[in-house]
RNA sequence: GCUGGUGUGGCUCAAUGGCAGAGCAGCUGAUUUGUAAUCAGCAGGUUGAUGGUUCGACUCCGUUCACCAGCUCCA
C-alpha cells in the first residue's frame, strides 16, 4: 500500500507495517471525525495498537458512551467517501507551538515540549483536520477500507493516574473487509470461549461476593487441576526436584528480611497472632529460603532443587480481578533452585527446557522476554549486571530468541518471562525464570565448598504454569472447554436409549471405572439426540458409549467422538484398552 | 484504586412509576426411544444490599457491595 513520509516522499509498505499504517491513519480519521461531532475536542495520544487504534480525546465535559460509536463511525466513513488527500508538513519548533495553541490542542503542545530541542515538527493534513504526527500515511482517506469503532473507555494522560482522565475511542482496521471480519468473528469465539462461561457451563469453578477475587474449585474443575499436578509432579520428579510445603502465613521479621515488606507491603494481607504481626505468603521464596537455611548445605548437594506448590494471597486492586486469570489467591508451581555459580547457564538451560515441554504438552507457542531491573529494587548494581548477565547466557547458549523489556524485573532480580500464545493467537505470560542474588545474602545462606569454605548460593526462582489457576483459565479457553481426554472432567459418558439396558450400562460404566476412567451414566428416559447434545456440547465429553439393545446383546458399545461426531462399534475390551493408552499418554 | 456501564428465579433475558414474566435447566407424569433439544403439568422471586422521593418504586435519587469493559498493576 502506497504511504507518504513526513518529508513528503511516498513509499510502498507491506504486511505489519502497512497494517500499523493503515490504522494510525484510520486514528487519525476517528480524530477528525470527532472534531467535526465535538469541535471543543482536544487530542492526546492516538497510536495504532496490537489489535487495532485508538485516540484519547478530552471532551471538555462531555460524556461519551457506547451510543455514540455508530454516529462517530458514520462521520467517518464520510470522510473516507470525501477522499481527501493526505498531505504533510514541516514546521520549525515555534511555529509548531503557535499552530497547535490556535487550534486550541493543549496535550500537542504539552507534547511538543516532551520531543527534542531543535528538531522540526511533522503535521499531516487532510482536509480541515490536522494533526501533529511523525507518520507516514496513506496518502488519501479512502485507502482506508475496512474499519469499525469497539468501544469507548477511560484512559489518562501519558498513562499517569495522577494525570487527567481522558476518553479513549478505539477501533480496529484492516486491509481488507474480509480480513476485518475475519477478526471480529475471532473476537466473537474469544467470547464463546471466555473461560468465566465455560467455567460454569462445565461445573469446574466459582465466585462467591463471600470472597471476591477468591476462587472455588467444584468437583469438575479440582479433576482437571489434580490431573495437572499429577503430571506437574512426574516431570519435576523425573527432572531432579524435590518437592516441599511452607506455612501459608509467617511471621512480619521474616517479611522485613527478605524486603517483601519495603516492597510489597500494600499487597500482603496481614493478621495478629498472640500480640505479633502475621502475614499471609504473597509469594513462597522466604518459606523455601527457611528450608534450605535449616541445615548445613555441602557443595556436592547443589545444585539444590526445591518445588512447591505453593498458594499464594495477594491483595489486587478490585478493578483488576478477571476470572481466574486474575484472582487474589492462586497457586504457584513454584521451585528454587540453589546453586554455585558455575552452574548459573546449565540451571537455566534445564528449566527452559522443562518449561518448553510442558507448553509443547498443550500445543502452546512461546516467546521469551528478558525483563532487567525495575526502579525501585534491592542489591548492588554488579549483582544485577552478573543476575542479567546469566540470564542472558543461558539464552545466547541455547540460540533462543527473546525481547527486552527495560525496568521489568523484581525486586530483587531480573527475569526471563515466557509469554505463550492460545489457539486464537491469544499471548499470556505464565512462566518466569528469576536469578537471586539478594535472598541468599539478606538470609545469610550458605554451602560449603572443596576447600572447606564457607560460601554464597545463588537461588534461582522460576514457576512452570505460573499460576495453576491461570493456566487452567488460558487452558479452557484454547481448548474451548473440549479438553484432552487425560484432563477432561467426565471422559466417557455412558448414554441409554432405554431403561431395557440398564444393566448392560451399569456394568458398562462399571468396568470402565475400574480401568481408571471417568465415566458417567445418563440413565434418564430422554432421546438420544437430547442427551448426545448435553455430553457434546454442554459436558463437552470426548466420548460418548451409546447403549441399546444392539450393544447389550453382542457385549460391544458404540462409541461416538466428541471432536469428529463419528460412531464407532468395538467391543468394550476394545475402547477399554484405546482409551486407558490415550489417557497414559496424555495427548 | 480510577473512568464508564450492569445487577430481575440455577442460566439467558422481558417488564421505564401502576398485578414481576418468558425460554432453558429443575421436579412430577406420560412417551421405551438409534446419534446435537419429545409432550404435558408443577414449582421456583424481599428485583444485590440499604436509606430516601412518591398514594404507589424493578423502574427516580443517595450510599454501599459485586460483576463487566477499559486504565493502572500483575502470575
Amino acid at each position: 500500500m502506497k504511504v507518504i513520509h513526513k518529508d513528503g516522499s511516498v513509499g510502498i509498505l507491506e504486511g505489519a507495517d502497512e497494517l500499523q499504517v493503515l490504522r494510525h491513519t484510520a486514528a487519525h480519521i476517528l480524530a477528525q471525525a470527532v472534531k467535526r461531532l465535538w469541535p471543543q475536542a482536544a487530542f492526546a495520544y492516538g497510536p495504532a495498537t496490537e489489535k487495532g487504534f485508538s485516540y484519547d480525546v478530552d471532551l471538555g465535559g462531555a460524556s461519551l458512551s457506547e451510543d455514540d460509536l455508530p454516529a462517530i463511525e458514520a462521520e467517518m466513513r464520510r470522510i473516507v467517501r470525501e477522499n481527501l488527500p493526505i498531505k504533510p508538513f514541516v514546521l520549525p519548533r515555534a511555529e509548531a507551538l503557535r499552530l497547535m495553541e490556535e487550534r486550541r490542542e493543549p496535550y500537542k503542545t504539552e507534547h511538543i515540549a516532551d520531543l527534542p530541542e531543535g528538531e522540526p515538527i511533522s503535521f499531516y493534513r487532510q482536509g480541515e483536520y490536522i494533526d501533529m504526527c511523525r507518520g507516514p500515511h496513506l496518502t488519501y482517506t479512502k485507502a482506508l477500507r475496512a474499519f469499525k469503532l469497539t468501544g469507548v473507555s477511560g484512559a489518562y494522560w501519558k498513562n499517569d493516574a495522577n494525570n487527567k482522565m481522558l476518553t479513549r475511542i478505539s477501533g480496529t482496521a484492516f486491509a481488507s473487509q474480509e480480513e476485518l471480519d475475519a477478526h471480529l468473528q475471532l473476537l466473537e469465539e474469544a467470547a464463546r470461549r471466555d473461560h468465566r462461561r465455560i467455567g460454569r457451563e462445565m461445573e469446574l469453578f466459582m465466585f462467591s461476593d463471600a470472597g471476591p477475587g477468591f476462587p472455588f474449585f467444584l468437583p469438575n474443575g479440582l479433576i482437571l487441576r489434580s490431573a495437572l499436578i499429577d503430571y506437574w509432579r512426574e516431570l519435576h520428579t523425573a527432572n531432579g526436584y524435590a518437592e516441599i510445603s511452607t506455612p501459608i502465613m509467617l511471621n512480619r521479621s521474616l517479611w522485613e528480611m527478605s524486603g517483601h515488606w519495603a516492597h510489597y507491603k500494600d499487597n500482603m494481607y496481614a493478621t495478629q497472632i498472640d500480640g505479633e504481626d502475621f502475614c499471609i505468603k504473597p509469594m513462597n521464596c522466604p518459606g523455601g529460603v527457611l528450608v534450605y537455611a535449616s541445615r548445613p548445605h555441602s557443595y556436592r548437594e547443589l545444585p539444590l532443587r526445591i518445588g512447591e506448590l505453593g498458594l499464594v494471597h495477594r491483595n489486587e486492586l478490585k478493578g483488576t480481578l478477571h476470572g481466574l486469570f486474575r484472582a487474589r489467591c492462586f497457586t504457584q508451581d513454584d521451585a528454587h533452585i540453589f546453586m554455585r555459580r558455575d552452574q548459573i547457564t546449565d540451571e537455566i538451560a534445564g528449566v527452559v527446557r522443562l518449561i518448553d515441554t510442558v507448553y509443547a504438552k498443550f500445543g502452546f507457542s512461546y516467546t521469551l522476554e528478558l525483563s532487567t531491573r525495575p526502579e525501585n529494587s534491592m542489591g548492588s548494581d554488579e549483582d544485577w549486571a552478573a543476575a542479567t548477565n546469566g540470564l542472558k547466557g543461558a539464552l545466547d547458549l541455547l540460540g533462543l530468541p527473546y525481547a527486552i523489556n527495560e525496568g521489568d524485573g523484581a525486586f530483587y532480580g531480573p527475569k526471563i518471562d515466557f509469554h505463550l500464545r492460545d489457539s486464537l493467537g491469544r499471548t499470556w505470560q505464565c512462566g518466569t525464570i528469576q536469578l537471586d542474588f539478594q535472598l541468599p545474602q539478606k538470609f545469610d545462606l550458605t554451602y560449603t565448598d572443596e576447600n572447606n569454605q564457607k560460601q554464597r548460593p545463588i537461588m534461582l526462582h522460576r514457576v512452570c504454569f505460573g499460576s495453576i489457576e491461570r493456566f487452567i483459565g488460558i487452558l479452557t479457553e484454547h481448548f474451548a472447554g473440549k479438553f484432552p481426554v487425560w484432563l477432561a472432567p467426565v471422559q466417557v459418558k455412558v448414554l441409554l436409549l432405554s431403561d431395557k439396558c440398564a444393566a448392560y450400562g451399569r456394568q458398562v460404566c462399571d468396568a470402565l471405572r475400574q480401568a481408571q476412567v471417568r465415566c458417567a451414566l445418563d440413565d434418564r428416559r430422554e432421546k438420544i439426540g437430547y442427551m448426545i447434545r448435553e455430553a457434546q456440547v454442554v459436558d463437552r465429553v470426548p466420548y460418548m458409549l451409546i447403549l441399546g439393545q444392539k450393544e447389550a446383546e453382542s457385549g460391544t458399545v458404540s462409541v461416538r467422538s466428541r471432536d469428529t461426531a463419528q460412531t464407532e462399534t468395538m467391543t468394550l475390551a476394545a475402547f477399554t484398552e484405546q482409551i486407558t493408552a490415550e489417557i497414559a499418554q496424555k495427548v
